[in-house]
DNA sequence: TTGAAAGCGCTAACAA
DNA sequence: TTGTTAGCGCTTTCAA
């Protein structure tokens, strides 16, 4: 009746300020110890909740009096220099510059990491290598159970030297020629999937804006393209494919080209394409859907989700990058593909799709 | 020479590897002070670069390779548990659901904080009040020098009580009727500046699109946009004001009602609705800026650097909160306001406003 | 059921 | 110039 756990005051009319710990000395273990009048070492197992250790009741009873009077915070780094090991994974980042979704990433690693009662610290090294190693460096020295290498957008890297001396996951990029554990999305199935919200509804005349900047996702997307086609018993045409800057000015730019084509359908390489496409259309006074069927790629909900009509798109699971990089290392699971395990990209349809093809 | 506690041969034919710590003991300073055959004070004085100890020129090069040859790395939770206080700044966070550029706290926080030599602890709450009481836990158990409590939208909030047992911030939130530090975007200014890349192209008669959501931003802006007109010598108003829901479908819905008003320019809650509001102009073959000047607000790189013309905006200065949060934790700067440090929102101009007045 | 004591890896007096 | 020693706060045998 008088104590249990909680935080509030446990007799008596002023009892110690449970917060308010910060001036003065932080209480120990061993303060702790005193004022129940035990050892140190029972107020450890206490604290702790060893099952096997048989407390007597009213022992146990004083210990928590005491821990709530004296607002008892057990030291985490004491812990950790006997256990040798910490709580912590390190995540580091090359930076958030361009995309803002990539910080999904940390927010993935982070709940995930949470989870399992481990705590993220992360740096960030805007591409600098000396930062990189100083970051990695620091991690190592505070004994993480391991490392997260995180890039922001999807690319091979390379693994800095340091990384072998830990547990280390990649996350977003992949390490060509190693067998260094890897997490991207599946752009192939990513550029299929978006392909066949089109196929799916008849299309047979689509159209592919490309990047034209070299990277995974250009060959993956433009593959899944191929494999959704493939699957739709329509003929690959090399015409419709052809590449413009993955923005919205490269979408825009796009428009006439792309009208030559005598399309029903276009898959751009991403939404921001898609949006100043979107703009183009508009002053030809061109409908989409009704003229012409859209879908995007990255799902990147500030554009899909609110342009006029909303787009279909095909999102970039950063979260579950983050996540699944967690569980990976941790050895919670070993997925099919490991050590370079793909994450789907979900589709996600709206109304740029009619659900009938434009005559 | 012979023995050592190296967990790998010691001369032979092969030396160590300097990376590849990964397996077995990790090498103490007992370890390297053996090797160099001194005592492990020697050697920590070296490692630390302690100015004043005067140490041999050629013990210092045998500490230095036996360093070297065994790949030491300081173990940081000894050294802190030594100090009693680790380089660690919590940061909670509640939530990065929405808003994609509020990743940028986390960022601007973990730059200064590494200036520093500081390391960021993040935590994610979700707004969930049983993880944020875990995660403070967590962060005053591993006796973070501080904690950075932020929001994702700047509000009001309620200080966690466990708060109390550190130096806290506050950061894109504030807790009134305290005295809490607290570091938020400074509304009216960024209204007002808004405002006035209008004002200052002679623009008379504009309107403000407000959002019906209740916050700091709502009421902070319209008073900067009443204080840009009163400095311009233009008459409030109350007509030329009005609300839409904050998002791209308010700003396509207000299109209407705008263009009732008979105004030469619209300064818009937020980059989303001035994307909707495009949207219902060009449908309507109102040109921006010819026919109407545009502002947004948030100066959300995606939309607005994009948009047809590329619109102004002002925007949030979500790294600068986090890395000036961080400032005032450590007791780096006391900026004016204090508690209550309000950071600029910076004007971006683009092509939605002319040089010169619509008719 | 509880206590005593050793030690995790490091730093900081104080000696030598 | 360098070594010895005593802890930092906690966990963990091993005794009692």
């Amino acid at each position: 009746m008088t104590s249990g756990k909680s935080s509030r005051d446990t007799e008596a009319d002023s009892v110690q300020p449970l917060t308010a710990r910060k001036p003065g000395h932080p209480v120990t273990l061993r303060d702790v110890a005193e004022l129940a009048g035990v050892s140190s070492a029972t107020v450890s197992l206490i604290v702790n909740k060893k099952k096997d250790a048989r407390i007597g009741v009213e022992t146990r009873r004083r210990v928590r009096e005491a821990i709530n009077q004296l607002g008892y915070r057990p030291n985490a780094m004491a812990k950790n220099l006997v256990s040798g090991t910490s709580r912590f994974i390190g995540l580091v980042a090359d930076g958030v510059a361009t995309t803002p979704f990539a910080g999904q990433i940390i927010h993935g690693a982070q709940d995930e990491a949470w989870k399992h009662g481990f705590v993220l610290l992360v740096a960030n090294t805007e591409g600098d290598d000396a930062v990189e190693e100083d970051a990695i460096s620091m991690m190592l020295e505070h004994k993480v159970r391991g490392i997260l290498y995180s890039t922001w957008f999807h690319r091979a890297a390379e693994i800095p030297a340091a990384l072998n001396e830990t547990d280390f996951v990649l996350v977003n990029c992949f390490a060509p020629g190693t067998d260094a554990p890897a997490v991207v999305p599946n752009e192939v199935q990513g550029g299929r999937s978006a392909t066949e919200i089109l196929t799916r509804k008849g299309h047979r005349r689509i159209a592919f804006i490309n990047a034209t900047t070299p990277a995974p996702a250009r060959d993956g997307r433009l593959q899944g393209y191929q494999q959704a086609l493939a699957s739709a018993g329509i003929p690959f045409d090399p015409h419709l494919v052809f590449d413009a800057y993955p923005d919205q000015e490269g979408g825009y730019a796009a428009a006439d080209k792309l009208l030559d084509l005598n399309v029903t359908a276009v898959f751009c390489y991403n939404d921001r394409m898609a949006m100043g496409l979107y703009d183009a259309l508009v002053r030809r006074g061109i409908s989409v859907p009704d003229d012409l069927a859209v879908v995007g790629f990255d799902n990147q909900e500030v554009i899909a989700a609110h342009l006029r009509p909303p787009l279909s798109s095909v999102g970039l699971p950063h979260y579950e990058l983050g996540a699944a990089g967690v569980r990976l290392l941790l050895g919670i699971e070993k997925p099919e593909g490991y050590p370079m395990v793909k994450i789907e990209c979900p589709a996600v349809e709206r109304d740029s799709v009619a659900s009938t093809v434009p005559a």
